[in-house]
DNA sequence: CGCATTTGACCAGCGC
DNA sequence: GCGCTGGTCAAATGCG
C-alpha cells in the first residue's frame, strides 16, 4: 500500500470521527442552547411578575414578603449566574468546534499534499499520465461516501478552496434548526441513497418532475447537488450467495425483462423501481456462471424518493462504493488508462475496501464476464463481492472486469468478507416474500428522509446505522487492520493526534496517546456512542455538560476499559485483506 | 379484475 | 453496412 492509499485511509477513517465528533460538539451545542433559554425563560416567566404583585400587595406581611423576596432575588441570581455559565460553554464548544474543523481542514490539505506527491512521482515513472487526471480534485469524495465535487459546485459555495463540509458545519454553528441545518443533514442522508454520486436518470430529466409530496422540495435541493455531479453514471454491481431468485435489499422491484446475456447460460433479469413511480433506478440480476449460489446484483441509477429504512444498508454501502470508484476512476486512471488491456497494467483496483492491487491481463481474462459486459464501456462498475471467506481465496475475492475495448472506466472490485455462505443478515435486506420479490412497504410512521431535522436526524441516522446490525465486523476489521500494521496505525494516530490534540501543545504526546488508543485496541463501541450523540439527556445533574467531557475521556483514555474512539461505522464491512501481490490489504478471517 | 411476470420484438451502440 | 449484444418496450399470460 502506498503512502497516498495509506493516507486516504487514515482520512476516509479520519471523516468518520471528525464527523461523529462534531455531530457531538453540535449536539451539545444544542443541549446548551435549551438550558439558555430555560434560563431566559425562568428569568421573564410568569413568576417575575407574580413575584412584582406580591411585591405590591403583601405590604402588610413585610417579613414574610422580604423573605420571599430574597429567595425568589436569589433565584433570579442563580439562573442568571447558570445562564453566564452556559454562554461560556457554548462559546467554548464553538471554539472547540472551529478548532477540530481547522485540524479537520490542515489535515485534509496535508492528505492533498501528500496525495499530489505521490500522483507527481507516479507521473515521473508513467509518462503516458495524463495531467489533467492528476490534477482533479476530486480525492474528497474519500469522505463518507461523499461525491466529488464539481467546480459549478465550488462556485456555489464561493470558496474553491473551502470544502463543502466545513462550510455546512460553519453554516450551522448558528445552532439553529434552520434549513440549513436541515440541509446538511439531509445531504448526510441524501449521500446514503445508492449512487446519489451519479448523475439523475435521463428519464427523470425528461419527466422534469419529481415527486408532488412535501419532500419535494429537498428532493429538489438533491437534485441540484447531483445535477452537477460529474456526468458520469457508476455502477455498483453486488455478489452475494443467496438462494432465491433476488437478493432482498429493502426496495420494491418491478421486473420488466429478461434476456440471456453472452457467456453465462443463466438469464439475466431487468428490474425497475417501483417505491416511487418516476424512479430510474434500475437493477440487474443474474447468476453467477461459475457459481450458480452466486447471484450478482448490478445496481444503476439514482433513487429520487426517500428510501425506506430496510433499504438504506444497501443504499449507503452502493452509494459508498461508487462514491470510491467515482473517486478512484478519476484519481487511477493515469494507472489504468493508459495500457489496460494491451499489456500488463498495474491497474488501479479498489479492492477489498481501501487497498489498491496490480493485475495482468493473463489473470484478467481467468475472471468472468460482468454481467453488463457492454454496458461497463459506458459506465464505470464497482463490485462488492459479498461472498468471499478467506484470503486464500483470492480468485473469488475480487473479479477484474475486462473492459479491453474502453479502458476509460476500469470496473472495480470490492471484496466483503463473510465466513458465512449466506451471511447477509436478514436485518439488512429483510427476507424476500413469497414469490421471491421484494415487497417491503415502506414503514409510514419512519420518518423519511426529508422530514428529519436536526437533532432528530443525528438519532434517526444512527439508529438506521445501527440496524443494519453490522457493527462488530467494521469494527473488528478496523481493529485489527490497525493492530496488525503498525504503518497504518502511525498514519491514523497521527490523524487523530491532529484532531484530538488542540487541547494541548504537546503534540508528541498527542500522537503518543492517540498510538495508544489505536494500540489497545479500538474498541469501537457504537451503542456506547449512540447514547452520547443522541442522548436526549446531554446534562448532569448541575446543568452542566458532560456529553463532551464524557467524549473527550473517552477519545483520549488509554484504558483496557475500551470504547476510547468512536466513530460512524459504514453500512456494510469493508474488510481489508493481505495478499502475496503487491498490494497491502487487510483480511479479518 | 388488477397486478406482476413473461417473452418476443424492437432499438441503439459497437466492432468488424 | 451488417451482425452481435445489451437494454427496453409492450402485448400476452399467469396468479391471487
Amino acid at each position: 500500500m502506498s503512502s497516498t492509499e495509506l493516507i486516504g485511509l487514515s482520512y476516509n477513517y479520519v471523516s468518520y470521527v471528525v464527523f461523529i465528533y462534531v455531530c457531538e460538539i453540535e449536539g451539545a451545542l444544542l443541549a446548551r442552547d435549551t438550558i439558555f433559554l430555560k434560563a431566559v425563560s425562568k428569568m421573564f416567566s410568569p413568576r417575575g411578575s407574580e413575584m412584582e404583585e406580591k411585591r405590591v400587595t403583601s405590604t402588610s406581611c413585610e417579613d414574610d414578603f422580604s423573605t420571599h423576596e430574597v429567595r425568589e432575588v436569589d433565584k433570579l441570581k442563580s439562573a442568571k449566574s447558570e445562564m453566564g455559565e452556559v454562554k461560556e460553554e457554548n462559546g467554548r464548544l464553538k471554539m472547540m468546534l472551529q478548532q477540530v474543523e481547522k485540524d479537520y481542514h490542515s489535515l485534509q490539505l496535508r492528505f492533498f499534499d501528500i496525495l499530489h506527491k505521490d500522483v507527481a512521482e507516479k507521473g515521473v515513472v508513467d509518462s503516458s499520465t495524463s495531467h489533467d487526471e492528476i490534477e482533479e480534485p476530486e480525492f474528497v469524495s474519500l469522505c463518507l461516501g461523499r461525491s466529488p465535487k464539481e467546480p459549478k459546485k465550488e462556485e456555489i459555495i464561493g470558496n474553491s478552496n473551502k470544502p463543502k463540509y466545513k462550510e455546512d458545519v460553519e453554516a450551522n454553528l448558528t445552532l439553529g434548526l434552520d434549513s440549513k441545518h436541515v440541509l446538511l443533514m439531509e445531504e448526510l442522508v441524501s449521500d446514503l441513497s445508492p449512487m446519489n454520486s451519479s448523475e439523475e436518470s435521463k428519464e427523470t430529466e425528461a419527466d422534469g418532475t419529481f415527486s408532488t409530496n412535501k419532500s419535494a422540495k429537498v428532493i429538489n435541493l438533491n437534485d441540484e447537488i447531483s445535477d452537477q455531479m460529474p456526468a458520469k453514471r457508476a455502477r455498483v454491481s453486488v455478489r452475494a450467495r443467496c438462494d432465491t431468485p433476488t437478493m432482498n435489499d429493502g426496495c420494491q422491484w418491478r421486473k420488466y425483462g429478461q434476456k440471456i446475456a453472452k457467456g453465462n447460460p443463466c438469464p439475466r433479469a431487468y428490474y425497475r423501481c417501483t417505491v416511487a413511480p418516476a424512479c430510474p433506478v434500475r437493477k440487474q440480476v443474474q447468476r453467477c456462471a461459475d457459481d450458480l449460489s452466486i447471484l450478482i446484483t448490478t445496481y444503476e441509477g439514482t433513487h429520487n424518493h426517500p428510501l425506506p429504512v430496510s433499504a438504506t444498508a444497501m443504499a449507503s454501502t452502493t452509494s459508498a462504493a461508487a462514491s470510491m470508484l467515482l473517486s478512484a476512476s478519476s484519481t487511477s486512471h493515469p494507472h489504468s488508462s493508459s495500457s489496460f488491456g494491451n499489456a500488463p497494467s498495474p491497474t488501479t483496483t479498489l479492492q477489498n475496501g481501501l487497498s489498491f492491487t496490480h493485475h495482468d491481463e493473463s489473470r484478467v481474462k481467468q475472471l468472468f464476464l460482468p454481467p453488463n459486459h457492454a454496458s461497463s464501456h459506458l459506465f464505470p462498475t464497482i463490485t462488492l463481492d459479498l461472498t468471499s471467506s478467506s484470503p486464500s481465496s483470492s480468485s473469488t475475492l475480487f473479479h477484474r472486469f475486462p473492459s479491453v475495448s474502453n479502458p476509460r472506466f476500469s470496473p472495480t472490485s470490492f471484496s466483503f468478507c463473510s465466513t458465512e455462505p449466506n451471511f447477509i443478515p436478514s436485518s439488512i435486506w429483510g427476507k424476500p416474500n413469497n414469490n421471491g420479490t421484494n415487497t417491503i412497504p415502506i414503514d409510514q410512521k419512519t420518518p423519511l428522509r426529508p422530514v428529519i431535522q436536526g437533532k432528530h436526524f443525528q438519532e434517526h441516522f444512527y439508529q438506521q446505522c445501527l440496524s443494519t446490525n453490522q457493527t462488530s465486523s467494521w469494527e473488528e476489521t478496523i481493529t485489527k487492520a490497525i493492530n496488525t500494521d503498525p504503518s497504518l496505525r502511525s498514519v491514523i494516530a497521527a490523524a487523530v493526534s491532529t484532531i484530538v490534540g488542540h487541547g494541548s501543545s504537546n503534540c508528541t504526546g498527542n500522537l503518543e496517546r492517540a498510538e495508544n488508543v489505536l494500540s489497545s485496541g479500538l474498541d469501537l463501541k457504537l451503542g456506547e456512542h449512540l447514547q452520547l450523540a443522541s442522548s436526549s439527556k446531554p446534562l448532569n445533574q448541575n446543568g452542566k455538560g458532560c456529553l463532551t467531557d464524557n467524549y473527550f475521556k473517552r477519545l483520549s483514555s488509554t484504558s483496557s476499559e475500551g470504547g476510547n474512539f468512536l466513530f460512524l461505522q459504514p453500512p456494510l464491512p469493508f474488510s481489508l485483506s493481505k495478499s502475496s501481490t503487491n498490494q497491502i490489504n487487510y483480511y479479518i478471517p
